[in-house]
RNA sequence: GCCGUCGUGGCGGAACUGGCAGACGCGCUGGACUCAAAAUCCAGUGGUAGCGAUACCGUGUGGGUUCGAUUCCCUCCGACGGCACCA
């Protein structure tokens, strides 16, 4: 592949660096605090530098911004649009305790990889308020926020039970724990449950709003539903059951207070406080087994093992608040102690979980809501008609709901109550490299805050960063650091030694490009005013619950505090699609009991599922073997293959399908792609507008290097239309035709129209269209030329620049106004009409855009292609659609 | 299991509020240029039948609404993403 150097289709090599070059020196995109233009905020999710450089997935988000700021400026807007790195984090520490270099040298390079990388795309950054979270001037102001939020109570201290992570020696947040139990960052599959004196914030004293403002934002509809579901809101009643022959009162929480005359037992979780207290002494053997059972259980494998419920009968009794039965009280891990008041009464008549756990352990299955007809009430969940149920009896689930839930707050037994699903927010994690939480630890005062003028609260120079293991923070060894007098009292104190993590950082960046350099607040209010809050953020769809619920937050808080002006950060959200690897074809074989190899067929196999071990890329069974033996995939080279009716299949042999597939790139797979690779090669210009032209931005979609050079021969075209193989100008003052001047209007409208609305695979469509016209034509009119140079530069900002200049211009063209079009030049005189009998097209008649109704039908009636379909039939309606269509209905 | 998104040629994908399905690109086929190749340019390219004009079929499946459905409604199938004993 990379012998014989491609014969440079245009001299990229030289345009990009000299462009880049000039805009830099000259801040061409530097940002003014000015009101007198309209503003604009776009803002790309800052990436974490990664020591493995540029991935092809962080330039499709910058492009697509990048081009919508580029347009937006020649529209006549104060673009916003910087850049920074979320450069705290686990991978420069572990780098940090694996060969001793201090984790903020690492972080700098890479950042400088990174810059270096993302200026070689030619992005139009305002680089003058680039942000870095590590940077301490930048660190003040998270430390700050963090204050203010300790301040309004919204940070406190507990010892929970919290996710450890062996692998990474550090407690994970909820939201970095997978599904299945592993740990989200690394996969580590050590990842259990352990209390630990935590900083915690209080997130969940604005779930309700973080919940409703969700309506006020165009965010897609997805996030908005990951939000929704992750807040987990619902609505039901508390009431309060008494323990039998005691003063003991339990609180359950439920969404289906209609249900209570269907309590036929309750469950505690195992972990749940009263549990040794309703305990009779003949069960004490038998809760305690179980109960020290399921702590040794994470709540992750618990949740895992959706197959048997478990549990114990306690002994106890409860006393039903409505109907004062008594009903058995058990324990059972399927009920959550994190969850409501960690106590169910247990309806399983009305509750799946419950009505599996009744069904092992015999218990009264009482029916209270009669289903619609024909449904088994038994195990039914929906809504239907309250029965055997006292005051409530005959009411419709809504209003039964509602009615109990009155009739108990009129006794106080219970009243309406809300939950979510929505922890608070675990804040501290036992590592270095992250921001120090600038709290003091006093034995006389307690917990004392970091006075704000003694921000920011440095990391000290450590040899040795590496976790102890026994989740004590390694900042605890540095003993100077830790050591300290305390704020209030003066007298001998401890620093905290847990740091923040990874998202403190992202949480309010968005808020410092807007005044980088403010050393007296975070931001000044004017500027904030001015630029806030951000028109668009682009980026991927893995921070929908993390990143974005916890920057929102602390927004909220801000806002609260009146720091900021509005109540969401981001006004417009939009997630581009992950670009996969190329698509690889796999063929299948099988090895017999001598040792010798047999292809199998792609279309007799099941359970095709992809792998990496060794060379093979997939695994599967053949559909008729019982003893399903494993198949290996292997893949295979597109020349060895050839089409057939059913797919692709071996030239050899083409009873031998084979599978295609691709996966997200990594370094397992082998099939990343470096965008340092496709720059140097194609260039700049070439790997934005492929990425471009994939497919939507938000579309999931494989990488083809042939695309590539596709969009590679386009920029080649648009190079020579202008000059010849010498650079020598070929565009002459020669007047336009009026069959091009239409093609450049259609493509100055539907460039903007697109660009707009983010639709650039089809903008970029318009241009070849553009491109191809002209291409067959033999004059190289200036008149069409320049407007199109305007149209790329959005696109292909370096090979537009150079072009521009060789025309004549001396200014870079990022401040010239973007081309008018003349509607009247794009409507048609005469237009295609489509005629149709019963729907299917029998002809096309060009005809006068202005034609009359009538006419038309006239005409499309009499056409002798029409009329053979019409023979033996009558007319029964005949539609016309003015410049469209004519379809005549008959039978 | 629940929630969400989506199924269009050989491939990536177009198609405004229901109105010519397959724009544009890739790949492939043929041609021009060349000693030859690369590059470039031109032409063709959903399937089936036919020399042909043309006809029929065709947007995951089955149905419905409509003069007309890739688009709207229902059923089922499949893919992807998220959540997962949340009371």
């Amino acid at each position: 592949m990379s012998e014989p150097q491609l014969r440079r289709k245009y001299p990229f090599d030289q345009i990009e660096p000299k462009w880049q070059r000039h805009w830099l020196e000259h801040k061409t995109f530097a940002a003014k605090d000015d009101t007198a233009k309209p503003k604009l905020y776009v803002l790309d999710m800052f990436p974490y530098p990664s020591g493995a450089g540029l991935h092809v997935g962080h330039p499709e988000g910058y492009t697509a911004t990048d081009i919508f700021c580029r347009y937006k400026r020649m529209r006549g807007f104060n673009v916003l649009h910087p850049m920074g790195w979320d450069a705290f984090g686990l991978p420069a520490e572990q780098y940090a305790i694996d060969t001793g270099t201090h984790p903020s040298v690492t972080t700098k390079k890479n950042i400088d990889t990174f810059r270096r990388q993302i200026q070689m795309l030619g992005f139009s950054y305002d680089w003058d308020r680039e942000v870095d979270t590590t940077d301490p001037h930048y660190f003040k102001w998270t430390q700050w926020i963090f204050l203010q939020l300790y301040k309004k109570g919204l940070a406190y201290e507990a010892e929970v039970p919290v996710w450890w992570c062996d692998g990474c020696k550090a407690v994970l947040a909820n939201e970095e724990v997978n599904a299945d139990g592993t740990c989200d960052r690394k996969g580590h599959k050590g990842v259990y449950r352990r209390p630990l004196r935590q900083w915690i914030l209080r997130i969940t004293a604005y779930a309700e709003r973080l919940l409703a403002d969700l309506e006020h934002v165009n965010w897609p509809h997805s996030i908005k539903e990951q939000q929704r579901n992750w807040i987990g809101r619902s609505e039901g009643a508390n009431v309060e059951f008494a323990v039998a022959g005691s003063d003991l009162k339990i609180e359950i929480f439920t969404t289906r207070p209609d249900t209570l005359f269907g309590a036929t037992y309750m469950v505690l979780a195992p972990e749940h406080p009263l549990v040794d207290k309703v305990t009779t002494a003949a069960q004490k053997s038998a809760v305690d087994t179980y109960r020290s059972a399921a702590t040794k259980k994470s709540e992750i494998e618990r949740g895992m093992t959706d197959k048997e419920k478990t549990g114990v009968f306690t002994g106890g009794y409860a006393v039903n608040p409505v109907n004062d039965e008594k009903i058995p009280i058990w324990i059972a891990d399927y009920v959550m102690m994190g969850y409501g008041t960690g106590a169910i009464m247990a309806v399983p008549a009305h509750d799946t979980r419950d009505f599996e756990f009744a069904k092992k352990f015999g218990l009264e299955i009482r029916t209270v809501v009669q289903p619609p007809a024909g449904v088994d009430p038994h195990g039914f969940t929906g809504d239907g008609v309250s029965v055997n149920s006292g005051p409530i009896t005959g009411l419709p689930t809504p209003e039964a709901k509602k009615k109990i839930t009155e009739w108990l707050g009129e006794r106080g037994l219970g009243e309406f109550a809300v939950n979510y699903k929505l922890r608070d927010w675990l804040f501290s994690r036992q590592r270095y490299w992250g921001e120090p939480i600038p709290i003091v630890h006093c034995a006389k005062c307690g917990t004392v805050p970091v006075p704000e003028s003694e921000l920011p609260l440095r990391l000290p120079e450590m040899k040795d960063y590496s976790p102890s293991g026994n989740a004590e923070p390694p900042l605890a060894k540095a003993t100077d650091w830790v050591n300290c007098q305390c704020p209030q009292c003066g007298g001998a104190a401890k620093r905290e030694t847990n740091t923040m993590p990874q998202w403190a950082g992202s949480c309010w960046y968005y808020l410092r490009y807007i005044d980088p350099k403010n050393a007296a607040a975070f931001v000044a209010k004017d500027k904030e005013k001015y630029w806030m809050p951000v028109d668009l953020y682009v980026g991927g769809a893995e921070h929908a619950v993390l990143h974005l619920l916890y920057s929102r937050f602390w927004h909220k808080v801000l806002f609260d505090l009146g720091h900021v002006s509005t109540p969401e950060p981001f006004t417009r959200l939009v997630n581009q699609g992950m670009i996969l690897g190329e698509i690889e074809y796999l063929l299948f074989k099988r090895t017999d009991v001598n040792g010798a190899e047999f292809e199998v067929s792609a279309s007799d196999l099941i359970n095709i599922t992809p792998m990496n071990a060794g060379k093979a890329r997939a695994a599967a069974y053949h559909k008729d073997d019982p003893n399903r033996q494993v198949i290996l995939g292997y893949p295979v080279s597109e020349g060895a293959l050839t089409r057939t009716e059913t797919g692709f299949a071996l030239k050899d042999n083409r009873s031998i399908r084979v599978h295609m597939q691709c996966h997200k790139m990594s370094k397992s797979w082998g099939n990343v792609i470096n965008p340092d690779d496709v720059v140097k090669e194609y260039g700049a210009d070439t790997l934005r507008l492929y990425e471009m032209f994939m497919g939507p931005l938000e579309a999931t979609k494989p990488w083809s290097m042939e695309g590539v050079q596709g969009i590679y021969r386009f920029l080649g075209r648009v190079w020579r239309l202008y000059c010849d193989e010498e650079g020598k100008l070929l565009v002459n003052d020669a007047a336009a035709d009026t069959k091009l001047v239409k093609v450049l209007h259609q493509t100055i409208k539907k460039v903007g129209d697109d660009t707009e609305a983010l639709a650039f695979n089809t903008a970029i469509s318009q241009m070849m269209i553009f491109v191809n016209e002209l291409t067959a034509q033999e004059s190289r009119p200036r008149a069409v030329l320049e407007p199109f140079a305007l149209l790329l530069a959005p696109y292909a900002p370096h090979i537009a620049e150079e072009l521009w200049q060789k025309l004549g211009h001396t200014k870079t063209l990022s401040c010239e106004p973007w081309p008018q079009y003349d509607e009247s030049l794009l409507v048609e005189t005469t237009v295609q009409i489509v005629v149709q009998v019963n729907g299917k097209v029998r002809t096309r008649l060009d005809v006068p855009a202005q034609i009359a109704k009538e006419e038309l039908e006239k005409l499309a009636l009499a056409h002798a292609d029409v009329q053979p379909f019409l023979t033996g039939k009558q007319v029964k309606k005949v539609i016309v659609v003015p410049g469209k269509l004519v379809n005549i209905a008959a039978a």
